[in-house]
DNA sequence: GTCTATAGAAAGATAGAC
DNA sequence: GTCTATCTTTCTATAGAC
């Protein structure tokens, strides 16, 4: 069964990097977490690097579909808009973890060029798919006072991660909705065209 | 010069603080930063929890200070709104350094628990201070579409930290431009009342 | 205040047996 | 795939001379 331990591995290393940075644990914490060696670890990453590039790998594709869930399951701009945000108020872990995106931004520093160009892509994907969201918002009319998409979806990213380190300083989730309350009330339910 | 010394090595520790996380640099880093030994940096912080609280008191009185420069220098609500992105704007260092809040918040597990109460306070000292100036904008009609100032106020912030990020990750000020362009066009430069 | 010297712990990583 | 054993480096921190 190495690929379960693999993503034991995996699963145990995001959720450390999301809450404490990608410094702030080990491959000792790793090997306590699944029940084995520091030696046994470095077999399935060879190095930190190795980790951290397969971390953002696995965080791109599973966000990525997410979003394509969201456009299966949410027909309007404001409800796919809304979705998108109760998906980073779920990463929060009511205040204890950020995304693996914030956290990796934040330990650029420690990470492999490699993770930093992926980080670049992955912000470009969802941002394009964050002004795709405005664009449907405004034509359908659900979500208010649209101007500049691409603008929008920039804010909107940069307000998402913002309102995470918010909720982080404080440990709160009370924290992510206050700051996010402006851009929620901005979606309508029913189109008002 | 014991006053220089110490000043010199918060100097150093802020910025590779800003730059890499407070987990991304030693005190040997900050000796040969200032040209000393480690057990001599040791002398005028014993311990790195101590460092860690006073930066951030000095960060705390830093800001404040300059949010009431701002005070004095700008009448208008929009004005004080548009100073206070640059001031955020000018933190960046073109994408190099983010602002001590966010990289303390994100290295929140390995400060002391002292340092998490004062990020707490001083996120109130500043959303206090965006509100009032919200608020401002509101009545002297140069801040476009201020609903409730106290969210206007908590989004800032989350905007503004985000936006910090959303730039480090490409190393871009353009990033951060982009990001705040939608406040900034907010601010109007001539009452519209 | 700054130095040399050193302690003790923990980090990332590798070699080789099983 | 996982283990024991070990290496090397780096980290925070302290003792004591100057």
């Amino acid at each position: 069964m190495s690929k379960d331990t693999k993503t034991a591995l995996m699963d145990f290393a995001e959720h450390a990097a999301r809450a404490r940075g990608f410094d702030g644990f080990s491959y000792a914490d790793m090997a306590e977490a699944v029940g084995m060696r520091k030696a046994s670890v470095h077999y399935h990453f060879p190095t930190k690097a190795d980790l951290s590039v397969a971390l953002m790998d696995r965080y791109h594709t599973d966000l990525e579909h997410a979003c394509t869930q969201i456009n299966v399951n949410h027909e309007t701009g404001a409800e796919q808009l809304k979705a998108l945000i109760a998906v980073y108020r779920a990463a929060l872990n009511h205040g204890k973890t950020l995304c693996l995106c914030v956290s990796f931004t934040a330990s650029r520093e420690s990470l492999p060029v490699e993770v930093t160009h992926k980080i670049g892509v992955f912000r470009t994907m969802l941002v394009n798919w964050i002004q795709v969201v405005f664009e449907l918002g405004r034509q359908d009319g659900t979500v208010e006072n649209v101007k500049s998409a691409p603008q929008e979806a920039r804010a909107t990213l940069a307000l998402l991660e913002g309102a995470h380190l918010a909720a982080r300083a404080e440990e709160s989730l009370a924290v992510f909705d206050r700051a996010t309350e402006l851009l929620a009330a901005r979606c309508q339910s029913f189109s008002k065209s």
